[in-house]
DNA sequence: ATCGCTGCAAAAATTTTGCAGGTAA
DNA sequence: TTACCTGCAAAATTTTTGCAGCGAT
C-alpha cells in the first residue's frame, strides 16, 4: 500500500502529533482531522466546512485550522487548476510529496504514485543553477465512466 | 528558441487573430494584448490591470477580456499554487504546453522546457483506465541569486 | 491561571454581474 | 445598423481580522 495512504491513522494519533507541536486540541480540530482522516482525496475549505455537523466549527475557524494544520506539516495543498485549494492529510511519516488524476468531467481523483523523473529533476535544476527542487504535478484526463462507448 | 518564446509576434498578428475568432479588436484588448506580448512569464490579472496606464482599461474588463482571450485559446493560464492565476500568451501555432521554474524566495520565473515524459504519462493512462491525458506541472527551487553564499 | 482558540461580526479582497451608452465591423 | 464591448457601480464570493469570552493544558 502507498504511504500515502493514510486513511488509518487513528484519530488519538493525529491529536498527539498535534499536541506535539505545541497547538491545543479543540473540538473543532478534532472535528477536521477526524473528517480529513475518512477523506482518501483532497477536501475543499467549503466542502470540509460543510461536511461537518452543523455548529461544529465556524467556517473563520475552518481556515484558521487548516492553516495551522498546514504549517505544523500534518496537511498538504492542492491545486487543480480551477482555483479552489483543496487539503489533504499527511500520515505520520509519510512521504507527503504525491500526485493526482482528476476526471475533466465527473472531478473524480485517484492517486498516483509515479513521479516525475528524479534524475530529469535535477538536470533542470544544474542547467538553471536552481537548487532544492520541488515539483507539483497533476494530471487530467477522462476516466472510464466518463469515456463515450 | 523554443516555440513558447512568443514575445516576437507582432500586435497585429494578435488583433487579426482575435478578428477571427469574431471579436472585436478593443483598445483595452490591444492594451492587454501588447503588454502580455512584452511580457516573457505569467501575469496576474492585478499585474496586468496596474500595468496598463491609469483609465486605459477598467479592472471588470480585464477579467472580461482574459477570460475572452482564454476561450479562444490565445492565452493559457498558469498556477504556481499560491492561489493566483496567472496568463501567459499563446504564440500562433505554438506549442502552448510548457511548464515553469520559480524560485521560492524571489518569484523569478523560468520558462522550462522538458515536459513530463510522455510514455510515463501513457503508463499511467493505461494503468488506471483513463484517456487523453494532459498534465500540468511546475517546479519551484532556489534561484542562482537566493541561495546562501 | 495562562494564553491559545473559538464564534460572531465586520472588513478586506477577489470576482461576477447589470445596465446604459459607445463603438467596431 | 447591430451586436458586442466598456466603464461604472453594485453584488456575490472568498478570505482575513478584531474582539471578548471560553477552555485546553
Amino acid at each position: 500500500m502507498p504511504a500515502h495512504r493514510h486513511g488509518h491513522e487513528p484519530l488519538a494519533s493525529l491529536t498527539r502529533r498535534l499536541r506535539g507541536k505545541n497547538r491545543r486540541v479543540t473540538g473543532p480540530r478534532q472535528a477536521i482531522l477526524d473528517l480529513l482522516r475518512q477523506q482518501a482525496h483532497p477536501q475543499a475549505i467549503k466542502q470540509i466546512h460543510s461536511a461537518l455537523p452543523p455548529g461544529e466549527c465556524d467556517l473563520a475557524t475552518v481556515y484558521r485550522s487548516i492553516r495551522i494544520l498546514e504549517q505544523a506539516g500534518m496537511v498538504q495543498r492542492f491545486d487543480f487548476g480551477d482555483g479552489v485549494a483543496r487539503f489533504e492529510l499527511i500520515g505520520d511519516g509519510d512521504d507527503a510529496h504525491h500526485h493526482h488524476l482528476v476526471c475533466t468531467q465527473c472531478d473524480v481523483v485517484v492517486e498516483i504514485d509515479d513521479c516525475f523523473p528524479a534524475q530529469l529533476e535535477q538536470k533542470i535544476a544544474r542547467r538553471n543553477g536552481f537548487i532544492n527542487l520541488t515539483h507539483k504535478l497533476e494530471f487530467f484526463g477522462l476516466c472510464p465512466s466518463c469515456q463515450p462507448a
